[in-house]
DNA sequence: TATGAATGAGATTTCATTCAT
DNA sequence: GATGAATGAAATCTCATTCAT
């Protein structure tokens, strides 16, 4: 592929993550996406096979680049907590900009074939082994309960998050301060119960 | 209303149900729910205003029934451990049955009115507040942490659940052992970090 | 089926044939059809799955009638060459109607269906195994030659219908007095080479 | 024009006929055309103005290069017997070849302009013209019929080929000997009638 | 001369909704 | 109250043709 037609292609992904964004899969017309770029609507065709396929491959830039960065991010940190801590920021900033996307695509699946469902899954569970890896990490070093299930308690950092996110996407004044991710992973860390 | 028209009335909303629920809003037609019940298509404009309406009022109908459900289930239980243990089973069980649709439709702003949208969230919040209200509670017994962040807290049980259903749901194999509850509620007790 | 609609449907394929008749399949746009009959042209859509079906569905009707048609006819008749001249008249008027229709999607293989173009052609063998039965009657009963190739014979009666009537219906002025059916029996009979 | 230039048009049109012969006019995509001779299709346009036009330009060159040839052969044969079956042979090799392309195109009447449709019946007229003299100078020679209608016998002539190599190759299998000019030719010339 | 890229115009098809019985 | 029939509005996608290099 030629570098004009690798960075229109790129161009194209990125209206569509602008578009998509705002109005999810039904609510928008190619048109919109065209327009929001300032090129004409076939030309869009040039690129991608169909609106499914723009889609999709939307997706995956996402899904990919959000992998890649938080590998990247995770690598700077030291300590089990200052991991968790970075995994908490940047996941829940990802959430911000574009988990809606990619969640109301997993919820509808007929938006989005088989296969790509399941290379974005892929993704996904990537991400959720990074966690569990330094779950397990910790609990080698000590720094974590030994014998925790990690599995389970990867749930419950991502949920926690994705949670947080989205009481205060939509619940407006939930918490005016803000999500302070040291403080989820505090509470996970001290657990809930009274101290003995 | 008369007795008939209200019974048909749920009918045609349990019928929603079933359909919106496998093919989501947007692949739903109104033959399909039509066709599910065993009448003619018009016969639902009879009831509902439009698909939006019949889609909103069936939203309502699960939302309250969840609601009211897990607030008589809350009251059978003394101790907070055991009511949040009950609040994650019952919760659970309503995830695989109708989050999905709930969520989705949340995410695809859309497809509710905002009116709606709102009428919906506050039936979330209502829950939440349940839930927080059990967590406060338990502080005030000394039975939880004081000084616990009960709203951080709350996110973190609902957020837990949700995830663990999430991934068993989706991640097919993630859990052959399936979702228990009380180990979720054990694990937020006593935190993650290793003991003193 | 309800009586309304049976009709409805044969409605829709009278005016298929008119305006697919004047235009051909790729110039025939849904809404001439519709407009043709004074429908929206949705409507369309209720009866048939597609244009190529509506196109289908006509060709079928026509082949159909056509056949039905030329068997009563052939019936009426009790000499070969009566039958002849009768055959050679109505494929001739069958023509001037429809065949460049049936030809024309016999030719653009894309527009039909492999297997509706095998049901058209076996209507057209059947038309063909008329004749030829004819031929090998008039044989049997010494009205025509010993030993006559009767499937060449019915390709020469066929043919020289076809391009006579191509020959007028394309080049204007071809023959003014019109195609006289007795007249190309009788020189196949009695053939064009000099008398000994 | 260059002698390039005049290379290339001939190469585009041979490509043209693979292709249009394929896939008829309307399935034919000018990128196919292009993609058969390996050149751009922004090309095709600086050699024909139009689809239509090459299209057009291509049944000139097909129906030219058929007179030419026919007329040729022609004067290689004595007797209006041998002029007659070398004639029924070129055609039909010609309708095997090409005559559907011709056909189709004279069937839909709005591919073709009204002025290219009239030079490609005035070929076909010629070619006409040219058998029926044949059959002109066979009747002044004595070989045929003193009186013979020769319009209608042209008709005749070219009908049966037609037919029987539209036979041979739509019905599959109709005739595994295949078509031998000759014995259309002999039938036509002995008639099928019995003989006295 | 040659061509990759861009596009506008247009056709098919879908489906929520209305109408008439 | 119930429903079969009808439809208009809208969106995707195609492709001949033009543009810019």
């Amino acid at each position: 592929m030629t570098s004009h037609r690798q960075e229109r292609r790129e161009q194209i992904i990125k209206a569509a993550i602008v578009v998509f964004g705002k109005n999810k899969f039904h609510m928008t017309k190619m048109s919109d996406i065209a327009k929001e770029l300032g090129i004409g609507k076939s030309t869009i065709y040039e690129y991608f096979d169909s609106k499914k396929d723009l889609f999709e491959q939307m997706l995956m830039f996402i899904a990919s680049g959000y992998y890649k960065f938080m590998k990247s991010e995770m690598a700077k940190h030291e300590s089990s907590k200052d991991k968790l801590i970075a995994f908490t920021t940047y996941h829940g900033k990802f959430m911000k900009e574009h988990l809606e996307l990619v969640e109301s695509a997993m919820m509808d699946t007929s938006i989005i074939s088989e296969k790509m469902g399941k290379e974005i899954l892929s993704k996904k569970e990537e991400v959720f082994l990074l966690l569990e890896d330094i779950l397990k990490e910790g609990v080698k070093k000590g720094e974590l309960k030994k014998g925790l299930d990690t599995q389970l308690a990867s749930c419950a950092v991502i949920g926690s998050i994705n949670h947080s996110y989205a009481m205060e996407i939509y619940v407006k004044g939930h918490d005016a301060e803000g999500i302070r991710p040291e403080r989820i992973i505090d509470m996970l860390y001290k657990g809930i119960a009274k101290d003995l």
